[in-house]
DNA sequence: TTAAACTTTCAGTAATTATTGAAAGTTTAA
DNA sequence: TTAAACTTTCAATAATTACTGAAAGTTTAA
């Protein structure tokens, strides 16, 4: 097999991931893309590259961009846009589960927070049992959000390193 | 707001977080629904309350065993089949993590390991650099695999409780 | 047996999500 | 300026995913 082939995988793999994760494949596969590109490239390569429309492309690179995992290049003596993508994983797949936490996971522990608050003076059985339940998720998430802000936000990775010491 | 009201609400939420895991809505409501149920549920009951068409209802109670999440509970002097959930948070987390893992994950890291081997002699640079990159994510994931699996299948989650410990 | 009670399947349809492409908007070199 | 080069937007459409409901299948009590 080669090397276009196994790029060529590389792409599928990555879009099909994000899909089953959320995240759209298009996206995904931009992001493959430009990891796997030596030089920065621009919208119409991209569109080229993976046969996708303009709008996609452009909306794709925005998201990218607002992810903060991958870079606006400037090239010299040419008015196109070309872009580059992080290249540590640590950083930007730290960024991505950043992201997702604060969109995803702490609107629900509110969502969770509330429900406590409102059903903490039920008296019933039946409201004392969903209070037990809310509760136990809430504290469960909530501790792995804690340990996961801890290690996500921890200088160059050191605390996942010493977690990793520690039961390898 | 009453019990009711809040019940309805968690289960949105819940429905809401699951589909944007890529978890189906359904599914997601269904384990709500028999978390918060003080007692065992049948298909009509939960046809009834999510509003949902019996073939919905059944597959996601499919899939909800499949995951091992809920279980199936015989009724005496009833025909119908009943359902209850898991309650306890950790074993429910942990089947799912180690589902998602399994299904999702690894093979991801199989293809890795495929195109580490497919590009292993290419001796242009270019070849070079694809190999150093995937192998870097490959690397990465590797670790945090192996520490999930670890964390996973620790006894009654104690590893985590000591990862806790240790950091907060 | 058999027929009522219940569960499963799946083709058809609905709902959602992703993508296109052309028009509008913006920037820049001359 | 202005017009060419480029980027962004978004209504229309395509593709995917989810859901329905009725028919087929299964189980059980009599």
């Amino acid at each position: 097999m080669d090397l276009e082939s196994s790029k060529q995988k590389f792409i599928e793999t990555w879009g099909l991931l994000g899909s089953e994760w959320g995240i759209n494949r298009s996206v995904a596969q931009v992001q493959a893309l430009l990891l796997i590109s030596t030089e920065p490239i621009s919208t119409d390569d991209i569109m080229a590259a993976l046969t996708i429309s303009r709008g996609n492309a452009n909306m794709s690179l925005r998201q990218l961009l607002d992810y903060g995992i991958i870079y606006k290049k400037l090239v010299a003596g040419d008015r196109k846009e070309y872009f580059v993508a992080e290249r540590d994983v640590w950083k930007w797949a730290v960024k991505i589960a950043q992201m997702r936490k604060q969109r995803e996971i702490d609107p629900v522990m509110k969502v969770l927070g509330e429900l406590k608050m409102e059903t903490k003076k039920v008296t019933s059985a039946e409201g004392k049992e969903f209070y037990k339940t809310v509760n136990d998720i809430e504290a469960f998430t909530g501790q792995l959000c804690t340990l996961s802000d801890k290690v996500l936000n921890s200088h160059r990775g050191e605390l996942l390193l010493k977690i990793l010491k520690m039961v390898m």
